[in-house]
DNA sequence: TATTATATCATTTTATACAATATTCGTCCA
DNA sequence: TGGACGAATATTGTATAAAATGATATAATA
């Protein structure tokens, strides 16, 4: 073991309470353990961290913060559910964001870094897990945004990534996505080995645009399915 | 009076504490009264509101979720300060944000929405006041956007104007800003009412862009002179 | 029977008290 | 003189307890 793997172990370890509980709650609200709608009781939970309800609060008002969860007054913290129309919302703001993030990034991208995004995208190949798949996912859209150097930007991309992203991991796990969202990366991994930055754009944009789609597309026909039943 | 009236004051008195420490808070940031770096002491704000420091602490995780403060381990909170690199980037945002509302925005305007708007901007005229002159400035601007009718997008343009504003006020005050800011306005004010998208978004690009150029020249020659001095 | 009032319980919210951690300031020693 | 060490102090972070609020069930009334 490295002394770097020991530094990250102290620093996962040092994070203050509330990050560590309100990681954990992001987690287990983007695997879908803790599902839209559902009550968070604050003393179950501070329960399960064996700690006492103040930290806990503290989590649940950064998650309230990131969108994940929503605070009644007085009635506590519940998962927040997003509608069909808030969806295609949140993947509007991600082309804005994620396009201006690829247009900065792509003049600055050197060969490591496609180098890297090929090597995630044979990484998501090979990939059967749903939840580890999700997180490939993102590491190669962050793989190349990342020269563009706007902190502030992935942070922003990030969050709304979150936001959609346990909604996408149903869809994915059920239909066929996998296949053309590999195809869709590699045209825009495509794009940017040529340097073609408008072709990267467009190819991203349309990327995101599918997945929009298709999710909506799927969370309404199960509306209906649910509305029948 | 109806009784809605009654109901949405209630609703306002209402709101719980945190919320309204944290609107207290970014008020007084907003206005510089709690400036960049400054050290925000839990027991002092909770004395101030006669509260203890639970719903303070609250507060003030809130307003990290907007970037309106930092925590820092054991350390507490202080007002965060943005570098002009910083706000160039949140500038750059706000345009990829604020050209897509509008751009959703100008085909939905109603007459209703021009005249207001032409409305507004007479009121700026008038406005001496820097603090109500850029809340002025924001009614503007979310009139105009208010048709494209996305809640979540709204909710990220206030947030990222909220966050340089408190900077452009100094620069405001000081320079002659206002007299070219209500040009630009008006020349956006135009396109919508030419219907014309394209145009508003130029003009609205070039708003956003001249404001964040002018406001970090302003900030940069500052610099220079405290360096000097 | 339907509706309102009342009481009980569960839960959140806040205050107080304590523990952990940083900061300050004085003391010592090279 | 100046830097290192270590109490003393200030401040943050958390646990526990009390207060406030909302939900639920039961009784009272029209």
């Amino acid at each position: 073991m490295h002394l770097s793997d020991l530094a990250s172990l102290a620093v996962q370890r040092y994070r203050t309470t509330p990050a560590l509980i309100a990681e954990v709650l992001r987690e287990a609200i983007l695997r879908g353990i803790l599902e839209g709608g559902m009550q968070l009781r604050q003393d179950e939970i501070a329960k399960s961290f064996g700690v006492s309800r103040i930290p806990v609060r503290e989590a649940l008002r950064q998650l309230a913060g990131e969108g994940l969860v929503e605070f009644k007054p007085h009635r506590g913290a519940i998962v927040s559910t997003l509608s069909t129309e808030e969806i295609r919302e949140i993947y509007e703001i991600r082309i804005a964001l994620e396009t201006m993030a690829i247009q900065l990034a792509v003049p600055q991208l050197t060969e490591e870094d496609l180098a890297r995004a090929e090597q995630i995208l044979e990484e998501i190949d090979r990939e059967t897990d749903t939840g580890r798949w999700s997180e490939l996912n993102g590491e190669f859209h962050a793989t190349l945004y990342a020269p563009a150097k706007r902190p502030h930007l992935f942070s922003l991309i990030n969050t709304h990534r979150t936001n959609v992203d346990r909604y996408l991991r149903i869809y994915i796990s059920v239909m066929k996505r996998k296949q053309r969202s590999q195809a869709e990366h590699r045209r825009i991994l495509e794009a940017c080995r040529r340097r073609d930055t408008e072709g990267a754009v467009k190819a991203l944009e349309e990327h995101l645009r599918s997945a929009s789609e298709q999710l909506v597309t799927y969370l309404e026909k199960g509306q209906e399915r649910a509305v029948k039943s």
